[in-house]
DNA sequence: ACCGAATTTGTCCTATCTTGGACAAGTCCA
DNA sequence: TGGACTTGTCCAAGATAGGACAAATTCGGT
């Protein structure tokens, strides 16, 4: 989940939450919510987390938008086939967009 | 799509719209808009429908939560690789739930 | 054990988006 | 013409996002 891997990255730099919370203008309890998966992360909080944290952006959205999707098709007895559903309808549109 | 889905399900019947209207209790426009996935469909009158157009409720679910994820992630760039990494999730989490 | 900093947890708020509809008016055929 | 369908607009209720703030908890050093 991103959450955790939020709070790895900033671990890893040596961090504070207090410091990432600075970067964002938010406080430090939104930042632990965050990192616990209890608030949704905007897409303009993961560009600036990418950047301040000094991460491929793209990997963070990917994490970002499979806990999204995780999140939707969690509880559905029917989730994988859906999931392969979507995969050949992504893949047929990229062909011919 | 669900909509197409719908549509094809109820010809086949020989049904018309207003008939199927009158099952969910709402009028024709709201069906042609679910036909034509300008409305989402709800889970109970997905259920419904089901059960009146005779079709497995599953098959339809299957659709219609595709349809949900695919449009959750249709205009990302890392749409494929995020599917890819939930299914992980999800396989992960059906054995020990 | 104690202190202060770091983190977590709980509650609250407002603004925006989404749902599930209704209704009116239009279009399309046969 | 009339039935079937579509399209556009509107609305209330509920959900969600994006925070703030206060209070509680945890944790590393000493």
């Amino acid at each position: 989940m991103l959450g955790e891997k939020l709070k790895e990255l900033r671990e890893a730099r040596g961090l504070v939450q207090r410091q990432v919370a600075a970067k964002l203008n938010v406080d430090t309890a939104y930042i632990s919510k965050m990192e616990s998966n209890e608030k949704p992360v905007s897409r303009t909080h993961l560009k600036k987390l990418s950047k301040f944290l000094g991460i491929n952006e793209e990997e963070l959205l990917t994490i970002w938008l499979a806990d999204k999707v995780y999140d939707m098709v969690k509880d559905e007895a029917v989730a994988l086939k859906a999931l392969l559903a979507t995969e050949e309808q992504v893949k047929k549109n990229t062909r011919r967009p």
